[in-house]
DNA sequence: TTAAATATATCGGACATCCAATATTATATG
DNA sequence: CATATAATATTGGATGTCCGATATATTTAA
């Protein structure tokens, strides 16, 4: 699915303003390895080229926050991935919660 | 993300066989816009060739079922989209929820 | 002061998605 | 029988993802 990278991040800069290397960590505990900067500097230019994300340098380190437009398109976003995957992601849960059940008998 | 096409096909195909277009219809329904033989075809070889679909021509069409490894298959990417897309899920569907709600005010 | 570590940034290449356009095959309709 | 429709199949191109490798900038450690 296209765009699925850039809603995580976006779902990720939604509680407060974080690094280029604190976004990767938050999806590496998601989704078990850790994006590279090949991954992340690329998609972080584009959302604020784009104006969903707005950057501040503060020395080393880029500080990355949601602007009003990048609020509003990750509640488009939200909706979108709600309706594509909402029962998907009943099932899934289901299917781990069954998983689960089963490996500790 | 990548592989969430195939994802969603197995997903699909999980309640039984379909043909092509069957499936391309069904996942119109969520996602509001219909695959195009471009999208679908090619991702259905890619399945069959990997071992996770079986295919039987009937008259013009081809129907389409799971075999145990793409059961197992599909199994297996329900968990890791849990894993990875599980509080995002929670997440949109509040919002949906929310969202509905303030726009019947 | 220098070296190491951290963070950022870019690029080329590979993979997956997605489509438009085109072609082929098989069935339904006139 | 000829035409239209439906279903499949393929290809090239565009977009997004993902990475490894490399380079630059800044902070921290030796």
């Amino acid at each position: 699915m296209r765009g699925m990278l850039t809603f995580q991040i976006l779902w990720e800069l939604r509680t407060g303003p974080l690094n280029g290397q604190q976004i990767a960590e938050q999806i590496a505990k998601r989704r078990g390895t850790k994006p590279t900067p090949g991954t992340i500097y690329p998609a972080l230019k584009d959302l604020e080229d784009r104006g969903s994300v707005k950057s501040e340098k503060e020395g080393r380190q880029r500080v990355y926050n949601l602007t009003e437009a990048g609020k509003a398109g990750y509640i488009e976003a939200a909706r979108y991935f709600n309706q594509v995957f909402g029962d998907i992601a009943e099932d899934a849960k289901i299917i781990v919660l069954k998983t689960d059940d089963c490996s500790k008998c």
